[in-house]
DNA sequence: AATGAATGAGCCTTCATTCAT
DNA sequence: GATGAATGAAGGCTCATTCAT
């Protein structure tokens, strides 16, 4: 983190593990993708990414930090992502498709990673990063609540409990995106979720619209 | 076997041990209620129900072999509840709206059951019953597809394609279903999805309606 | 055994399982011959000739006496054969080059009988029949040493001590089909002994003419 | 290693477990001296030796890399002190005698050692070591058969096939020395094979010479 | 004689974690 | 900050053996 706002160093010895850190994380990432979130061992990431033991444990302090740090960076990124295409977004409709699609093309982009936010959410949740989580979803939750507020007075969307609202725009493409990152591509899976991209976008809005 | 024709016994001793089988099954479920996936363990399984380790191991092989088991047996009797419920219903909305509470209510009245499918999905299709897995997954949207079909040709419902309908339907309710069994009730999790069983039954219905 | 003095049924029910016997012991035969002595497990065995556990402990008492019974039956029909061909030979040297003929002949003719004797001696010995075996080799042993006895008187053969004759004429034969049995035919292993039979015979001849 | 260049510690407490690889290797020995290769087992190492578990796999890898590790030490060992010996004889007889004794000393000096490379050959080679074990093999017999090249040349040994040479000259001493070994002192087994010292030597030369 | 479910001791192996250097 | 040997709890699995039918 430090380093973010030091100098850039000019190719000094320091900067060859610079980004240690960086590079457990893509390690543990590369394990799950491999075998599952249990497939994230000390002894798996260290023989990937050339860290001793000591250092991860320097960096992460267990297991399980490991898992809870890569899980956060990529949500945070997940969230910053489809954020950034609400905020794009003109009108309601927009507003609502932005949602759909923003979620799915960086799933596409990038399946590993969010097949790994899939797999592991259980383990941190059951984890001693509880509240974070909780707090992490619950600002995402409010966030996507706190855009549909000013349209619901309109009555440009339906007057909803906002308990449900995530389920009802989100859960059809999540759902999608669910069964298609499980499906074997070589054995016949899914289409990509792109294939369907505006049926799903026009599903939720269908849910919700007035 | 011998045993269904003998006259029934009125707790004999070999009906302690008749359904060894299921013995062991419970007490996998009930591992995993308390841990997660991951304590369904020999060991825990064998000191909840009394079975020998070598007993267990004559019924299911080895340990993923007790999970994929306890996984199919609920799969199915999940897929039977909700058929049962589609087949009462009258009318395409109407059965649109039994698919809806029909997960629904299955997944309130059993949530350690519900939970153990979610959790242990991965693990199941990451083993040796894949293709179980994708067969039975298949032909349960199969069915799904295949009772909207006669209604779609009215014109009753959208002209939708089959890899979609079971996210669209589904996704809201599973999704809800998924957070809500996965907060902690006593945390102030969310409300029991039986408070929103209307607008969920009539967000899928709003999906896919003409 | 008592079977083999009963009339021949013709074609008995009994018939079939009458060698449940024989029909476990090359069960276990074939068991060592895929994965060593070690691999002559009860389940093994059994998947092999269909016969149940409970059968295969009525029959041999328990693993180790089926190992045993094995050897045994292997070690004598070995002794039968060579002492077969000693008895057919006329004169000392022609004697001396039929113990190598006799046991390299036989080794050649059933070479997974010969590598289970060679394996599982080590087993047999260590077990309950300790005094069988060294009774048997014994026999054996002084059959061979009194064969030499006249020859020996007549000066045909030296006069060495009677422990060391059988490593003297049996040694390098011996050796030299442990190494051709131990190899891997695919790998290159050595040609087998039939190329060496002369050469064997007279250097266990050398080793004891006078 | 950093220890090479301090100076030596008198018992130290880094002496005590400088040599953790030995200590596990002298322990697994004496398992097996015990009862068999087969007793080489990874608890019964650990009580031996105060080793954790953990610690032997390190070294090891796992319960075969022991066995192994032993084998190709004792092996090694073997090889090398016979070589000693028959470096230092003088002339061709001299040489054939010095391979027998050289071979007989080794194992009645370490009975327990013999005994082992007897007992582990054939695990070993049935496990990964494979090509390691046929290696080894070869060139040992590869230097016994160079060393006769010369004196075949000058005739003074019969121009016998390289692949006899092993069996001609070492079977009669192997064959009594594992005779000895496997026989219990106690109940009468065979004299020592120092005994025949002088008459195995002689045995093998006689095969041999021209 | 035969059957096969049940038993449980015993083994191998993995893995997170610690700590001295 | 980094290193890697050492630790030991925990888990999966095999297999000989028993016994009621």
């Amino acid at each position: 983190m430090a380093s973010r706002n030091s100098p850039p160093p000019v190719s000094s010895p320091a900067e060859a593990t610079a980004d240690r850190r960086q590079d457990i994380l893509n390690a543990a990432l590369a394990c799950a993708a491999e075998g599952g979130v249990d497939a994230v061992t000390i002894d798996g990431v260290r023989a990937r990414c050339g860290a001793s033991v000591g250092s991860i444990y320097h960096h992460f302090g267990n297991r399980d930090g490991i898992v809870a740090a890569l899980f956060f960076d990529i949500f945070h990124d997940q969230s910053r992502s489809v954020q950034a295409q609400l905020d794009a977004a003109q009108g309601v409709e927009a507003g609502v498709h932005a949602l759909v699609t923003g979620y799915l093309d960086w799933v596409v982009a990038q399946p590993e990673r969010a097949r790994f936010l899939f797999q592991s959410r259980g383990a941190v949740a059951a984890g001693p990063r509880t509240p974070d989580l909780a707090d992490a979803a619950h600002r995402r939750n409010q966030a996507l609540v706190a855009w549909f507020e000013p349209h619901r007075r309109t009555g440009a969307v339906r007057d909803l409990p906002c308990e449900l609202m995530p389920s009802l725009v989100m859960g059809p493409v999540q759902s999608y995106c669910r069964a298609w990152l499980s499906g074997n591509a070589a054995q016949g899976g899914l289409p990509s979720p792109t294939t369907y991209r505006a049926e799903l976008a026009d599903a939720a809005w269908r849910s919700v619209k007035a």
